[in-house]
DNA sequence: GGTCTAGGTTGTAAAGTGCAACTTGGTGGC
DNA sequence: GCCACCAAGTTGCACTTTACAACCTAGACC
């Protein structure tokens, strides 16, 4: 096998053995929330505001998926929906306050996991391990 | 924020980016198996055989779930089971020939299909990529 | 206006998962 | 040898996540 597919096999198994943990590991972290959930908070807050068809579309889940997960958000006051004014079918979702701190205590506990992981990756190592993973993520 | 937490934010975010769509992708490329059967029939591949206990271990999985998803790839012809003749309370698990036909046949699609999408990246690139991939998931 | 499309919701069924209780087999103290 | 304890699996149970389908409402286009 060529080295660029014994490159590719390893790219694919250590995503996949990231993928299978992920879950467990989120739930230790955020243990209010599950892995779904803080991603859809997480992007409501980077885009601002955002309708729920753009969280099917970026997770690649079923619209009605995404309508229970934002329905059990706003009951537990993380983010507020309002109706679309452009546009009366759509609403526009954004978090709320208890949304933006739960999401700022989150990544700092994540940041303090991150640090240690890292703590023997030189500044170089993880800008460009960075940089991959956003070039392979934008080929989604 | 510094650019050290900066990219540890993006590694972050690109690697649960992937978790929450390899279940789909997964579900696309291999319609019989989820992504977690699949994977445990692969790690029994790697190990030439293994117990239940194992798999659980390594996949962060409670023993419960793991005994339903053996019992299910037994059912689909997919591995063997035998007591463990050094300790009758086990039982070595080992992938049937489907089993390995099947994985061979998910690899050289897999193998297709990140080809395809790894075009414009050089062999320096993937290799790197693979290399860091590698690095942080030895600390699982 | 009528038809078609898009955003969301609800009903239903299936799969994955963890916890707890249980069975069986090994280990160690007495 | 016997009894208590631990380890590997299995099963019952409840909960969550998810997709598909049917439906409702609101724009879009003719």
């Amino acid at each position: 096998m060529p080295d660029r597919d014994a490159a590719l096999d390893a790219i694919q198994r250590e995503l996949t053995a990231f993928a299978r943990r992920a879950r467990h590991k989120a739930a230790q972290m955020h243990p209010d929330l599950s892995l779904v959930t803080y991603s859809m908070l997480d992007l409501v807050k980077e885009r601002g505001s955002c309708r729920a068809a753009d969280l099917a579309a970026h997770f690649m889940l079923d619209k009605s998926t995404v309508s229970r997960q934002v329905t059990a958000l706003e009951k537990l006051g993380l983010i507020t929906r309002e109706p679309d004014p452009e546009d009366q079918r759509g609403q526009l979702l954004h978090p709320s306050e208890d949304g933006l701190r739960l999401l700022a205590d989150a990544a700092e506990r994540r940041r303090l996991a991150f640090r240690e992981r890292f703590t023997d990756w030189t500044d170089d190592d993880i800008a460009r391990f960075a940089g991959y993973l956003t070039r392979y993520g934008a080929g989604d």
